[in-house]
RNA sequence: GGGAGCAUAGCUCAGCUGGGAGAGCAUCUGCCUUACAAGCAGAGGGUCAUAGGUUCGAGCCCUAUUGUUCCCACCA
């Protein structure tokens, strides 16, 4: 612990396993309390900015918030350190409906009402509730490590929001684009409000097709309707059949009896009947259909509203009046039965439209609502991404943005409830007048009557979210953080999301601002669990996040829903995909741990480009590569190759490669090596927790800030960039060589099944030219294939030739270890090898002697192809040579 | 009815604008080598759904087929 500045430094307290619990909580309060997540507008930087998809402030942490919030902090964490003034806004959305009902239940414990408390006192519980409750998921956001700005947390009603939606609500109604009237519409009969289209979810349920015979008042003829839904036949004020339809020609215009209920409805004529299906003949019911109502605005058929708000049957339903729909359906159908008009029942599957919300059956009624003119949004919506000004990755969603824009319809914006944003429009009560204003008006400006009364509805939840992006940031003032964030950069969510609130933003962000609200919306997929079934609360398959946070710490949580798949499409909750996140902790930890420990007094940082060897040199250029690459990937939103990629990096060509070359030198006399070698160490170490910040915050913070030289945090650190004079390309191909030699040698060990523990002197045969690379290579024999002593030599003299060997490009290695080795295996061995190479070589030629292939492919492919039959060939003559040894 | 995705190792999935098939987990073998056994080293394992086509060359592009998932529409 640094007495200074009070924090863990060097190697002080370090286990041999690291313990998230012990860093994540202390590091998140420190970052916070720091104000590093905070952003101002900054004239000197570039803005990027994310606005967060709120969540419902009734919400939990789920496993759809674990990805969606670790794909922003990537995002966001990446651009800040590469020098971008980045803002991740937070907040929370009210959540109209699913608030209502928590608040509804709260009371009912109580045993009281909606109606007992009234509306002021409803909104105070709810705001109450709010209170208590709506804190709990900003604080889970937290323990993710989510790198917000919560000096700037936002909520859907608080008092900026509510001026934006007011003011675009009035806006509109004075442009004449929203209306109130008489529509159908999806109406929930267990929350008892309209809905949208969007917020009903359709489910195929096994249901039946009742058939029905309607007869003429004379009985002289009669007419047979098929219904899903026989309920409604109370509501039945037609039955129409197709024009053109031979079969009911003549009784077109005529009359005949619903049954039980006995009124006379006319058979109209209307297109929309299809011939083919069924008996070409509809019972219309305009009030609880919407193709019927459509029917029957065409054909002048009269609407009779036959349910209540609550999903019973009203007083027009006689003598069933107070049943349920559903009782209804078996009480009637029993009744038709006797009454002799039910033909028959046929099995049938059925699309139910369902509450998104409470998944109750839907049924569609006339109401007075509130509608948005949508094409009026939409056709600019629909143009902006159609002109590119939004991207969409991964770009097939635009297909799924394009279908829904192009066949909305108006959008149904009222909702039954108090708790949300009321609709700001008074009605006079002497003279009926609608007046819709930003403040309540004292007077009817049409006839002076102070009796106005204010609508009761407030407005669907999506309105509000829909202006989250300029809401959030001042609009309708004239912000600095307006001007200077908005558009916004990324918009992230689920792909499910597209509809309810993407189009909405984009809608209503060209509206208000004249401008789209983000540049590239990159969308995710949707988490199930280890079967592939969708995470439910009714299935009880959900995975706590937190849970797996308290286990495995948040770094891991977040690796595994990074790693492994790519942006758009679902993945799957594996529990042993965790724990392989928690090994890879662990395995950066122990790294760190390892350097650490060989820092000696710590000496300088500055790596002596004058003395690296080749170990270095390619393990500085890998380093370059992996930084250009992870830096591509994050670019393009491939965050899952970008994160494979520096995992790649850091286990085994650091871990397993670096570390274990760097050794020899640690542990030697040479003190300047000594010291170059720990300068490698750190700069690779630090460069790479900086490439995996984004992904894993907390332990690239813990190890980062103990590396000497290191910045006060990681997170304001500068994201690495490829060093020119790191470029080794030619070294690092030859060090691959190498390489392949310590495999080749560990490998026909381990066939032989040479212990470690016995090692042998290894000759290395090579030519004047490689003498300096080999010489260097030759002391990693020692660490990497078991070598006692390694000897450079330009000829064979005196080698036993039945020793066994490794031929590579750089020269050949012989092991003599005669009374451990199978002559005959080895022999094998060789063959073997001959085998590869003399394919190798065959394809190569093959591919060199086809004409089309010369003539055609680009000359790089072709230079490449030379290079390896002549690679092949070298190796098969020295493999040759090899095996007449052994055979002489 | 319309649209989209997926089909690659035993499992879960990667695979960038076509140029010798990859990872993790699982399996087998050997190792407590002073960072890590949550580890190290080695090995096995794939006609990239099927059939055609384009191309010098196809997991990747085109067409068709089969299986599968999802979204939209909502035929009573």
């Amino acid at each position: 612990m640094c007495e200074h500045c009070k924090t863990t430094t060097g190697i002080d307290e370090m286990p041999k396993t690291y313990d998230p619990s012990t860093v994540e909580e202390r590091l998140y309060n420190e970052w916070e309390q720091s104000g590093y997540f905070h952003s101002e507008p900054n004239p000197d930087k570039p803005p990027y900015c994310i606005v967060i998809p709120p969540p419902n402030v009734t919400g939990q942490l789920h496993m759809g918030h674990a990805l969606d919030e670790t794909m922003q902090d990537i995002l966001i964490r990446y651009k800040r350190m590469s020098g971008f003034e980045t803002l991740w806004l937070p907040g929370t959305d009210h959540a109209s409906i699913a608030t209502e009902v928590k608040v509804v239940e709260q009371l009912a414990k109580e045993g009281l009402t909606k109606k007992d408390v009234g509306r002021e006192g409803f909104l105070e519980h709810a705001w109450a509730w709010k209170k208590e409750y709506g804190g709990r998921i900003v604080s889970q956001l937290r323990k993710l490590g989510s790198s917000c700005d919560w000096a700037r947390e936002r909520f859907t009603m608080d008092e900026g929001c509510n001026r934006a939606v007011i003011k675009v609500f009035v806006d509109l109604y004075k442009k004449g684009r929203i209306y109130r009237g008489d529509r159908i519409v999806n109406w929930c009969p267990c929350c008892k409000t309209a809905l949208s289209n969007a917020e009903v979810e359709f489910e195929e349920q096994p249901s039946n097709l009742w058939h029905v015979r309607y007869d003429a008042p004379d009985k002289s003829y009669s007419i047979i309707c098929a219904t899903t839904r026989p309920e409604t036949i109370l509501g039945d004020t037609g039955i129409a059949v197709n024009p053109n339809d031979p079969r009911y020609k003549d009784i077109v215009g005529k009359t005949v009896v619903v049954p039980i209920v006995g009124r006379e409805i006319p058979i109209v004529a209307d297109e929309y009947v299809e011939m083919d299906f069924g008996t070409g003949a509809v019972k219309i019911t305009p009030s609880h259909d919407p193709n019927d109502f459509e029917v029957g605005v065409r054909c002048g058929l009269p609407q009779m509203c036959v349910f209540t708000e609550d999903g019973h049957i009203n007083e027009l339903g006689g003598k069933y009046c107070g049943l349920t729909t559903k009782e209804c359906r078996k009480v009637f159908v029993e009744d038709l039965k006797e009454f002799g008009a039910l033909v028959k029942i046929e099995p049938y599957n059925h699309n139910v439209g369902t509450c998104y919300r409470c998944h109750t059956t839907i049924e569609p009624m006339i109401s007075k609502q509130w509608f948005v003119d949508i094409k009026y949004l939409s056709e600019p919506a629909l143009k902006a991404v159609e002109d590119g000004k939004i991207k969409f990755v991964p770009e097939r969603y635009v297909h799924t943005y394009y279908n829904w824009m192009r066949n909305i319809r108006d959008w149904c914006i009222s909702r039954q409830l108090w708790w949300g944003h009321r609709i700001p429009a008074w009605y006079c009560e002497d003279c009926g007048e609608t007046v819709v204003e930003e403040t309540a008006p004292a007077a009817c400006p049409k006839c002076g009557s102070k009796a106005l009364h204010q609508d009761e509805d407030v407005l669907d939840t999506w309105f509000s979210s829909g202006m989250w992006p300029f809401s959030t940031l001042g609009w309708p003032d004239k912000t600095e953080e307006l001007k200077y964030y908005y558009p916004t950069s990324t918009l992230s969510t689920g792909y499910d999301l597209i509809f309810f609130w993407i189009a909405r933003m984009i809608m209503f962000g060209l509206y208000a601002m004249d401008d789209v609200p983000f540049d590239t919306v990159f969308i995710h997929g949707m988490v199930r669990d280890e079967l592939g079934r969708k995470m439910s609360k009714s299935l009880g398959n959900g995975i706590d996040p937190l849970e797996v946070i308290k286990e495995y710490g948040a770094d891991s949580l977040r690796f595994s829903l990074t790693s492994g798949t790519a942006a758009g499409t679902d993945l799957r909750y594996i529990p042993k995909k965790v724990e392989a996140a928690r090994n890879f902790c662990n395995k950066v930890y122990n790294a760190s741990r390892f350097v650490l420990m060989n820092l000696g007094d710590g000496g300088s940082n500055k790596i002596d480009m004058d003395i690296v060897d080749i170990a270095d040199k390619w393990i500085l250029h890998r380093l370059n590569e992996v930084i250009r690459d992870t830096t591509a990937y994050l670019d393009s939103f491939d965050l899952n190759l970008a994160v494979d990629r520096i995992y790649g990096f850091i286990w085994t060509e650091f871990c397993d490669w670096y570390i274990e070359m760097s050794k020899p030198r640690l542990y030697g006399d040479d003190e300047k090596a000594k010291a170059n070698v720990r300068a490698i160490l750190v700069k690779v170490l630090s460069d790479s927790m900086k490439l995996l910040h984004p992904f894993m915050p907390f332990i690239t913070e813990d190890i980062y800030t103990r590396l000497p030289g290191s910045d006060r945090t990681i997170m304001l650190s500068e994201w690495p960039s490829v060093n020119a004079a790191f470029d080794f390309a030619s070294e690092a191909d030859a060090m691959d060589e190498f390489m392949e030699m310590v495999r080749q040698i560990r490998n026909i060990r381990a066939e032989m099944n040479v212990p470690p523990s016995k090692r042998a002197h290894t000759i290395l045969v090579t030519i004047p030219k490689n003498e300096a690379l080999c010489r260097q290579g030759a002391q990693y024999l020692n660490k990497l294939a078991f070598a006692s002593t390694v000897e450079v030599r330009f000829d064979k003299e005196g080698i036993d030739k039945k020793a066994v060997s490794v031929v590579s490009k750089l020269g050949e290695a012989f092991i003599p270890m005669n009374e451990l080795i199978d002559i005959e295996k080895e022999l094998e061995r060789l063959l073997n090898e001959r085998k590869r190479w003399e394919g190798e070589a065959a394809r190569a030629e093959g591919k060199l002697n086809n004409p089309g292939f010369t003539a055609k492919a680009p000359e790089k492919v072709i230079e490449e192809e030379k290079a390896k039959l002549e690679n092949a060939k070298e190796m098969l003559a020295k493999v040759e040579a090899r095996i007449a040894e052994m055979k002489a």
